[in-house]
DNA sequence: TTGAAAGCGCTAACAA
DNA sequence: TTGTTAGCGCTTTCAA
């Protein structure tokens, strides 16, 4: 045995142990912060092997203060929305070698609360947050120390964190000129909830649309219910119901578009010639519906993607950079139902 | 300034010189391993918000070896199959205050011996791995230590890891009876890939059925294309071709049958009337389909949750029990298209 | 090019 | 009921 000292060390004392090195020389050996003469480096890097050696990043980030992870903090992974998101987020995060943790708030805000707490206790390195109710300032100070936030969609405050959100409003504009343009002027609206989450703006794209050409919204055309299929169900019923029909209706979201759908063939409507349908969103069953729904893309991925490339300079910045609104374009796609 | 000794301290001891009492009973008064009177905590607790102190769970974990992380290693967060695992998991995982890290390794055998490699040096208590390819003994050295695996799925090796399966084998077996029970014996199957995955189960649950009523599985009655919308639209042309088409076909997946679907309906076949269709998964869209897909559900939050429950009592058993296989039963539903 | 030493912030024997 | 002490495994001045 050509162990010197004590045998029972552990982890990088070890690995200096055996090739016969301090600490501080297989560290930077593995960090490369240092120059290490190459000898050196290769008795430490035999010595790595041997023991199979793997260093404890734990013990790394209390000593940096850096975890190299991110919290991810949404309603519901559940929702296809959030997936993409996720996915473009640790796209950019992965090969920085960053993580990411998911929680799961349900929109509640207590957890949401409890979750940043939590996260701030583990010492991300940063999180975004998509939430509709917490008042950011809030969460500014369930994190107090100086960790980035990002948050997906809201509303932007300079003075709270960086902001990254979809350009929904342009979205829906495109899509009721498309409707314009075709000569449908009695376009509906079919929206979820009101005052919360993203349907305000999709709403004022329509309305943004309906003033370019010269046209009043007629607000019997514009119905609240939920973003649900039952939702769709509700809205179209009603307006269907009114003296004057619209000729086209534009969705919230596609799952408000699907259930609409399902009315509109229920009546003996015929889409998109009776009766134009548009969607929100674009999630995979809009493509897989019949008539294939016309929709606007919300773009998940690009917006988790942005989120992540923000978050990371934010962390690597020396000097605080003023904070940004970051707004990704949607896309209008034409399919069948429209 | 009521401050002793250094004032410069940080963290619970900070908290323990402002209470005046040693930082092993702050910390014995945060975790109640120990008791404290009732005195003595009010103080700790009142330095506690004076100083708005937040314990650093890094610090803890590195202490204690325990970081109440668990990882979970699929090949893609956005296949809508996974956020219903990972929802699972943390469902369960959340109220024993344990988080978990999603890596999605495309089904990349180096980015999943990767991940896993990573995972271990960040020493998180458990994994839940949902691998097709990775062969297993390959993990169990990446992970070398004993930190508890569960595998998602595949083939149950008792020197390995714990098993965590849906019955997919009983799901298509009833679907098979099913159409059997309805008088249709020239039953197709479309199946994905074979060989990998879960396709084989799902086959040999439509061959147990078959042979169960008697009959001999016709070869020709079986193809395997891939487990997309075209697979469908490529397997049933393939199945129509032939001189006796079946009457009826299961899919190894939702995506297979919706694809099936559409060519049904392109050469003016009614589903279920002329051509029964099953799929299987129970993805969103299945039911947001016409006609709605008949198919086979796939519990994937279920899984999540046995995976964790079966991770929690690995990560706090004293004595390694025995491997154990767990079979989550798979529901048949009956919907529009069969 | 290399090492010694001092912690990061916490927990857990052990001792009182 | 409470405190002392010794680390967990790493990084990083500071000094050679």
């Amino acid at each position: 045995m050509a162990q010197t000292g004590k045998s029972e060390r552990r982890g990088i004392a070890a690995v200096a142990a055996l090739a016969g090195v301090s600490a501080t020389t297989v560290s930077h050996a593995l960090s490369g912060r240092r120059p290490v003469s190459s000898a050196t480096r290769a008795r430490v890097q035999k010595a790595i092997e041997q023991l199979g050696y793997r260093p404890n990043q734990l013990a790394a980030s209390l000593r940096t203060q850096r975890t190299h992870t991110v919290a991810l903090v949404i309603p519901d992974i559940t929702n296809p929305y959030y997936p993409m998101v996720a996915r473009g987020l640790q796209d950019v995060l992965g090969p920085a070698d960053y993580h990411s943790v998911i929680c799961n708030t349900d929109g509640d805000h207590d957890t949401e609360l409890g979750y940043l707490e939590e996260m701030s206790a583990r010492a991300v390195d940063g999180v975004v947050i998509a939430s509709f109710r917490t008042d950011p300032v809030e969460f500014k100070t369930a994190l107090d120390v100086g960790i980035p936030v990002v948050m997906l969609g809201g509303t932007f405050d300079p003075q709270i964190a960086d902001l990254v959100m979809s350009d929904d409003r342009t979205g829906t504009r495109e899509a009721t000129e498309y409707l314009l343009k075709r000569g449908i002027s009695r376009i509906g609206f079919i929206d979820g909830e009101s005052g919360v989450g993203p349907g305000d703006q999709r709403v004022a794209g329509y309305h943004d649309a309906l003033r370019g050409h010269g046209l009043r919204a007629d607000p019997d055309l514009l119905v609240t219910t939920d973003y649900t299929r039952q939702g769709g169900v509700d809205g179209l019923s009603r307006l269907l119901g009114l003296p004057e029909p619209p000729r086209a209706v534009l969705c919230a979201n596609d799952m408000i578009a699907i259930g609409a759908l399902g009315v509109a063939r229920d009546r003996g409507l015929s889409v998109p010639e009776d009766l134009a349908i548009v969607g929100f969103d674009d999630i995979e069953a809009a493509s897989l519906v019949t008539p294939a729904l016309t929709t606007v893309v919300n773009p998940g991925y690009e917006l988790g993607q942005a989120c992540g490339r923000l978050l990371l300079s934010r962390i690597n910045e020396d000097v605080p950079e003023p904070r940004v609104q970051i707004v990704i374009p949607s896309r209008f796609i034409v399919r069948a139902s429209a």
